[in-house]
RNA sequence: GCGCGCUUAGCUCAGUGGUAGAGCGACUCGUUUACACCGAGUAGGUCCGGGGUUCGAUACCUCGAGCGCGCACCA
């Protein structure tokens, strides 16, 4: 054996060996494997290369899987691939953008055709990498969130929710991304503090605060709270105002949600362009007068002001105002959030347009809602996070939940099944024969497809998979898509299938770096996961991603702990290499234990017993530490140097003691630390000295 | 505003109702054939602060401080 193991020369061999073996397969495993184990991959994004959060996932993902296989179990590691949407749109609008073209002025057939070729292309890449991590996933049930079954399943769903009053298409108000032409879930939204000017203005004898004065057109009351006894005596009145084009009459209403303390405690109300001015105007059906367009331009209602941008307008009607003595005051440094596009940062604009919904809150007739159905799961237990305070996290979200728009204006995603004709609406994956129907122009929200991921991945209701595999045993994936993501998952498994889509559900947190900085791109301090297995070998990388990774917290890394594993890789190679080379398979001697054996087999078994129980309770973090302090401090710095004079002894008995005792706790240990370590492990399983034996990888635990 | 966390050795973090541990780093010594990608050893902590429960708290309860995060219709 050579002083080092080449990871780099090795590896790829060793994963071309298991994957031809079909163990990924659970079909293929031997027959004793019975239970099913199951984890869907949450399938990565087909946009770009894989990063360290990936490795993070593939780490603890394939542990869990080959811990099971080992335990016995039929294990089915399902991977894939995300089209991922809006994201992928964003990447591809960047991409679009350094080549001087932009998506609004390609055909949307041949934009299609390019993005696919672009996440294919993607795909690809990835796939290998995932190979490079050593992911022991079934190929054979390879899938990507836009193959024919996934947006069948998908378009079924739909279909059966629209039947069952759960989706709804309506006006409503929603944030809207003048940078993407696109509207966003409320969970897209991102709130940033921001200061600006407040302005007090004069609405007929009345004053109020604004930070929107350019809305203005747009108002269709104003309102009080109903118990403030300033202005009790206009409630119900209709005041003149001077509107800077023109004279208008306009109703003084009463509504609880005006803050009394605020500003004047009076609010003008545009319903069009404010999500709490919607709701009041939904309340009080109060006209809807849109005066800003999709373009983030005033309309022709506004007269000079007409074809300005928002900033502008804002700041010429203060200007005006001011000069007609409209203007009161002005706070200049207002604090307040202001809703911004997750991804590109620009100031959302609350537009009214028709969009399809998901009534999460409210129940179809004899059925719970989705919310509550999912509540229920995690409350009774039937669905367990880890860490266990995540529920929390959940559950308090659940409260606050409100209706879904699932409706996006990009190309790239499952197109909505849904038809009109006139004011027809009809709901199903193909028209209705007769002609005139034409086709909802808007995609589907990613999540909502990827929400049924689970199920229909596994061939949902017919598929022998789902029938096998379903409920899936483990959910593995990111704390920042719970919401996003788990949340939807379990709300429309329990609802489609009746069942919870798996029982456990591991979260894992942010990958950082040494200073315990968030790596981008941005800063520099990106870590190529493949670059460093390259360097390290990838049994090191997945070692320093598991050791100090507690759930739902995050991690930091840095090269020297993932070079102290790869020093650990190195240390295993040389002990086995000791062990494995002073073996003397021609000792046919029954070997004497001693005291000392028995002490240090009786210790392996306890290390066994903890290292089980840590898995089984997903306390990855303490397993890996307690192996690799026992294999370093305790088998090799202390069981193979007490072992070393008795290995060239004349005690025959003795010797053939010694040299049995250390294989023995030698094998253990590779069993142990091989999901954790596959590769270093594999490659010495096969080199033991024993009869020819199979792969470590389907060993028994 | 509501909610969830974190605070232990220089750094990254474990941990337990009986006054503390690991890895990395620092320092000292060691070129003994499995391994210098090594070994032996040393230094270093009022376990954020106050109060409480307890025979006893770093650990449990409570208040507070600092930090981080999530949710929310602050006009």
């Amino acid at each position: 054996m050579e002083s080092r193991f080449d990871h780099q020369a090795i590896e790829p061999k060793i994963y071309r060996r298991w994957e031809k073996s079909g163990f990924f397969n659970p079909d293929k495993l031997p027959v004793t494997h019975k239970k099913s184990f199951t984890i869907i991959m949450p399938p990565p994004n087909a946009n770009g290369a894989l990063h360290i959060g990936h490795a993070l996932f593939v780490t603890l993902q394939d542990l869990m899987i080959r811990f099971q296989r080992m335990r016995g179990r039929k294990t089915l590691w399902l991977p894939g691939a995300d089209h991922a949407g809006f994201e992928t749109q964003v990447v591809f609008d960047k991409k679009l953008e350094k080549e001087k073209r932009n998506r609004f002025q390609i055909p949307r057939d041949k934009l299609w055709q390019e993005m696919w070729e672009f996440t294919q292309a993607n795909r690809k890449i990835m796939e290998n990498q995932l190979r490079e991590l050593g992911a022991s996933c079934d190929w054979s049930r390879n899938t990507f969130t836009l193959d024919p079954k996934i947006i069948k399943t998908t378009h079924e769903t739909f279909t059966q929710m629209h039947k069952d009053g759960l989706l709804y298409r309506g006006e409503r108000i929603v944030n809207w991304c003048v940078k993407h032409q696109t509207t966003l879930s409320d969970l897209e939204v991102k709130y940033v503090e921001r200061e600006d000017p407040l302005y007090y203005i004069k609405y007929g004898p009345l004053t109020l605060a604004t930070v929107r004065p350019e809305t203005k057109f747009g108002d269709t009351a104003i309102a009080v709270n109903p118990k403030d006894k300033r202005y009790k005596k206009y409630i119900g009145k209709e005041i003149e105002i001077e509107t800077l084009i023109g004279k208008a009459k306009m109703k003084v209403i009463a509504d609880a949600v005006v803050d009394p303390h605020f500003g004047t405690g009076v609010i003008k109300v545009t319903p069009a362009h404010d999500p709490t001015d919607f709701e009041i105007g939904q309340r009080h059906k109060l006209e809807i007068r849109e005066v800003i367009g999709k373009d983030g331009r005033l309309n022709e209602k506004t007269g000079p002001y007409t074809g300005m941008k928002i900033s502008e307008a804002r700041q010429r009607v203060a200007e005006d105002m001011k000069k007609q003595g409209l203007l009161v005051k002005t706070d200049s440094n207002y604090k307040h959030s202001v809703a911004t596009c997750y991804k590109c940062g620009t100031t959302l604009e609350p537009l009214v347009m028709p969009q399809w919904f998901v009534r999460m809150t409210e129940a179809p007739k004899g059925k719970k809602s989705l919310r509550d159905m999912a509540v229920d799961a995690v409350k009774s237990g039937k669905i367990e996070l880890i860490p266990k305070r995540m529920e929390k996290v959940f559950l308090h979200w659940m409260k606050n939940l409100r209706d879904w728009n699932i409706s996006r204006q990009i190309v790239w995603g499952i197109k909505i099944p849904a038809w009109y004709r006139r004011d027809e609406i009809y709901v199903g994956a193909e028209a209705p024969r007769e002609a005139g129907w034409k086709q909802d122009p808007d995609v589907l929200d990613t999540w909502f497809s990827s929400g049924q991921w689970p199920y229909a991945t596994l061939n949902y209701p017919k598929g022998k998979d789902y029938k096998t595999f379903y409920p899936t045993d483990m959910m593995e994936t990111g704390a920042d898509i719970l919401f996003f993501w788990v949340a939807r998952m379990i709300m429309l498994g329990l609802y489609r299938t009746g069942k919870i889509p798996f029982r456990n559900v591991y979260l894992h947190g942010l990958v950082r770096d040494k200073d315990w900085q968030k790596i981008s791109k941005s800063k520099g301090n990106v870590i190529d996961p493949l670059g460093v297995a390259e360097i390290y070998g990838t049994d090191a990388l997945r070692m320093a991603l598991t050791v100090g990774n507690m759930p739902g917290s995050d991690t930091a890394i840095s090269e020297d702990k993932i070079r102290g594993y790869r020093n650990f890789t190195t240390k295993i190679w040389n002990a086995s290499r000791f062990v494995i080379s002073s073996y003397d398979k021609k000792l046919k001697v029954r070997p004497r234990y001693t005291k000392a054996d028995r002490a240090h087999l009786k210790k392996l078994q306890e290390i066994k017993k903890q290292v089980t129980s840590d898995l089984e309770k997903f306390r990855f973090h303490h397993a890996a530490e307690t192996l690799y302090h026992y294999f370093w401090h305790t088998f090799a710095d202390k069981i193979i140097e007490v072992n070393k004079s008795r290995l060239q002894g004349d005690d025959l008995a003795d010797r053939a003691a010694a040299q049995a005792a250390l294989l023995e706790i030698l094998e253990e240990n590779l069993k142990m630390l091989h999901p954790f370590m596959p590769y270093v492990t594999e490659e010495i399983w096969a080199r033991l000295p024993h009869k020819p034996r199979g792969m470590l990888m389907i060993e028994k635990w």
